[in-house]
DNA sequence: CCCGGGATTTCCATCGTTATACGCGGTCCG
DNA sequence: CGGACCGCGTATAACGATGGAAATCCCGGG
């Protein structure tokens, strides 16, 4: 069922029928009518592969992500996944586990060829691993590792955002302010959320205290509860915490809630995120609310505008972002 | 940087590079020596696109969700990613939104010939939508809805399910037991897991109050909250409530909590699905948790084992499924 | 009546890879 | 010593679609 047996079928050329198919201008309507009928009779649809092998491009761009279980970044995908689909784009999930061989494996475009572009979300790569990528499709970088590379980078201003969010907490009176979700080993990710952590409390003239900064392994529930466990286990009795992002704070707040602590009357709790889960959870959670759509959108379009190859500057694109304040620093309402 | 340009480069045919890198038996030691170190100074990268045109194989399964979002199928889908890969196969991730027309556009392969199969998990689809389906790649069915068509098709056995979570309600001696998630308007989805909820009810000498049944547009905590609320308000109080799914009973646990009922102690609440959210929230959730490495593993082997063709009977393949109870019905330990 | 010229349609090469058929030495056997 | 056979490589034709050149058609004008 190829365009050689539409023309068969419809008595008329190859090409012709490719005319007809990709709506070329010169073609009269009569012709137009009974190729399409043909079309029609036999059921054709085009084989996208040949199309792409002829085009050299394939319509589709791969979008790699540390989690899928993680609800921000499901919530990310879903909404790259309609934002490419608008521009007749499909996407190819991968997922990294944050792990640096996977996001280079990703990098070095072991899918060959088969996508257009690439959108990723790094952990753990470092800008040399970049620098090797022999492959030529475009790349696009979410997220709060920065790299000083000629690649678009799409994420919102890390530092203001977690700046905001401790400034929330220190104006409801709170002095010691626990950051939770500091990568173990690596001091690269969640830089910026600790600078922004920082800035706060020097603004307010209070001393950052480097023993209420707990690391984690990873950055789902678990780790927000080991994290949190670890700090109460050591003596420290935070009045506020500032995670990572919104799972490390439900795992905390589970936590608290299990030493007996009251949220926020003991400690105040803000994530970052604002997935779904912190608006439903017993004690809703005051979260840094990055624009998800705008970054989704702004992702597919930045890689699929250096498609014909534009070499444009590489651009560093702020989405934009806003502290969401529930029960866990206002209490219930 | 193609066959071509290796073989000019090495000095040799096409066909023999194509030989060297497809590890063909007949070619000698130096010849593959030579090739393979053109092969490496030019860095060449086989273009799948080309291969998969000539083999009529793509290597890319489509995955068809309702809802990434939900954090069930985002598991499922990391899940599938993974068991996919472990057979060289990459996925194309779409969702539907539950919604029919998507669902019938995917089921249709809109992705035109990208793909080699497809596993789909429907809500609103109906058979005669699939009857309809010209397409000839595989289709693997996933979820609740049950058809009577010739795909396989990989579930827990619902009914089964249901029925255990509902009897270990009435074992703590709840006699008013909930339903939450119907869908409102269509009788098809939910309708496994009200059967389960009848049988237990039924068996246990009860009658099942159809004002217990509550229905939603969607599957989300605020559907859950919604319904939860809905049931309050009219004046009903049931002692237990089970979930069409965790997040369903996570968002009516938000609104028994904010209606000061007790959980466990005023209403129990069971969950289907075991998402990792039930295991962090305030009150830990009792849930029915479906084998879902296996449901991806099946689900994986399945569309591939009908690549050849192969004819073999449809099957309906019962995933493993267990009850695990938490806080929602056990109390705090 | 024939020709120029624009509008349509056809022909051919091409994308990169793999399958098929064959050529070319050499070896083995009768 | 000649022919069948084997192992290794090469040439060539697909796969299905598209882009550009070439061929054809149709009309009015000279």
């Amino acid at each position: 069922m190829s365009l050689k047996d539409v023309a068969l079928h419809a008595g008329v050329s190859v090409k012709t029928v490719s005319n007809v198919v990709n709506d070329f201008p010169h073609v009269t309507e009569a012709m137009r009518a009974r190729v399409q009928r043909s079309i029609d009779e036999l059921g054709y649809r085009p084989n996208l592969t040949a199309r792409h092998l002829r085009k050299g491009r394939t319509g589709i761009v791969a979008l790699a992500l540390p989690e899928l279980g993680n609800p921000y970044f499901a919530e990310l995908a879903a909404e790259i996944v309609d934002a490419a689909a608008a521009h007749d784009y499909t996407v190819l999930l991968d997922h990294t586990g944050g792990r640096r061989e996977r996001e280079i494996l990703v990098s070095q475009g072991f899918r060959t060829r088969v996508i257009d572009g690439l959108i990723l979300s790094p952990i753990e790569l470092e800008a040399e691993d970049l620098e090797e990528r022999a492959e030529q499709v475009p790349v696009v970088l979410l997220g709060e590792r920065e790299y000083d590379l000629p690649y678009d980078h799409i994420a919102i201003d890390n530092v203001a955002a977690a700046r905001e969010a401790v400034r929330h907490l220190l104006s409801l009176g709170r002095r010691n302010v626990a950051f939770l979700g500091a990568r173990r080993g690596s001091s690269r990710p969640a830089r910026l959320r600790l600078l922004g952590w920082r800035a706060a409390l020097d603004e307010a003239g209070l001393v950052a205290d480097d023993r209420l900064i707990a690391a984690t392994d990873g950055w789902g529930y678990a780790d927000g509860a080991a994290a949190m466990a670890g700090l109460l286990d050591a003596g420290h009795r935070p009045d506020a915490v500032f995670a990572y992002n919104d799972l490390i704070a439900i795992g905390a707040m589970r936590v608290l809630h299990e030493r007996g602590l009251r949220i926020p009357e003991d400690v105040a709790v803000v994530g970052f995120d604002d997935v779904v889960e912190g608006r439903f959870s017993a004690v809703t959670l005051t979260s840094v609310s990055p624009d998800k759509a705008f970054i989704a959108r702004q992702a597919v379009e930045s890689v699929l505008s250096r498609l014909g190859g534009a070499r444009h500057e590489a651009r560093r694109i702020h989405a934009g972002h806003s502290l969401v304040c529930r029960e866990s620093t206002l209490g219930r309402a």
